[in-house]
DNA sequence: AAGAAGATTGACTAATCAGTCGATATTATT
DNA sequence: AATAATATCGACTGATTAGTCAATCTTCTT
């Protein structure tokens, strides 16, 4: 799964033949077919390994008693901060969202998406998020980490600065939460 | 090009073969070769010529004596409703850019980012938007609008509702804007 | 009308690739 | 030790597909 994982982040999923997949594993053919019946059985499986590390990587850094702010702000650095630094994870992830492979089902049976929904709804019921569905929510989240991840991936510089990240975070913040003015 | 626009939306590149787009266009497999040499010429071009009536839909509506605000919502919104009207344009157009085939050089050379750029930068040095790149404003904006459409494709009953795309702006131009608490 | 230039055809090919299968090796069970 | 169960191998195949090419048709030019 990890050489597959890398092939696939290079040269996409139709790009990379699943011979040379065994090949630089160094296993056979016939052993890949054993594990994994299908090429598209693997690519499912690993949707599914990735989401579920995710989760208990961003579940773990937050704290009990944080407030609501704080927890959003921790899962989003966690977000940020794995997929840079799982590049390989990034790409998959993207090229699988955007193929005939994935669909809303597989997508909500993720505890990772479960989670991140009963947070939202949490912050829509304490006035906190704007009075929108919570999945929207969740959605414009999601996508404002992957647009702060492209971002950092092409400004390598600012991938230390904390400041910086701390304006991606207030975007995202500011895109969900309701305006004090 | 439509033909293989459509194709290319339901089995993606590379479920779809070069014979296949020839035939349900009603036209030689020959010819196809003829005026596209390879296949990535053909969805290079496609790509362009879709970024390009973009463009050409998205200024056409924009008023001359409109504020940053009026201009910025008027893109956005002719960005979401040209997406939902054209959901093919809108599936090719995420498979492209989380493709091989695509290079940020490629997605400078556009007129459509081009012109969203200088406007970003305009509300930069106007005061009104967060003082961060302009590039990041124009990507977070694509960002939210993809999000939107993505959205508005799920829940076809709010595509109508006014109130409710407001609402989306909303969310798009708190992102970007420096709030006045 | 003759000839040139370009448009169109579709059968063909060389290469590629997902998945199979029978044989062999290793490990677990009694 | 004997047997069963599982793991591994890699040559093979049947199907698919991007791109070619020689022949035919259409349009334009003089």
């Amino acid at each position: 799964m990890q050489t597959a994982k890398r092939l696939f982040a290079v040269n996409g999923f139709y790009g990379t033949p699943t011979a040379r997949i065994a090949k630089e594993a160094g296993v056979s053919n016939g052993i890949l077919f054993h594990y994994f019946p299908t090429k598209e059985v693997l690519i499912k499986a690993m949707y599914f390994d990735l989401k579920d590390r995710l989760f208990v990587y961003s579940t773990s850094q937050v704290y009990k008693g944080a407030t609501l702010k704080e927890s959003i702000y921790t899962l989003w650095l966690a977000a940020l901060e794995w997929n840079l630094e799982n590049p390989d994870d990034f790409e998959f992830m993207q090229q699988f969202e955007n193929s005939p492979y994935y669909s809303l089902e597989l997508e909500k049976s993720h505890r990772y998406v479960q989670m991140s929904l009963e947070l939202a709804q949490k912050g829509i019921d304490e006035g906190i998020f704007k009075q929108v569905p919570a999945s929207l929510l969740f959605q414009t989240m999601s996508g404002l980490v992957e647009t702060a991840v492209r971002y950092l991936r092409l400004f390598k510089e600012a991938q230390e600065d904390t400041e910086f990240k701390n304006r991606l975070f207030e975007m995202a913040w500011d895109a969900i939460s309701k305006n004090k003015i």
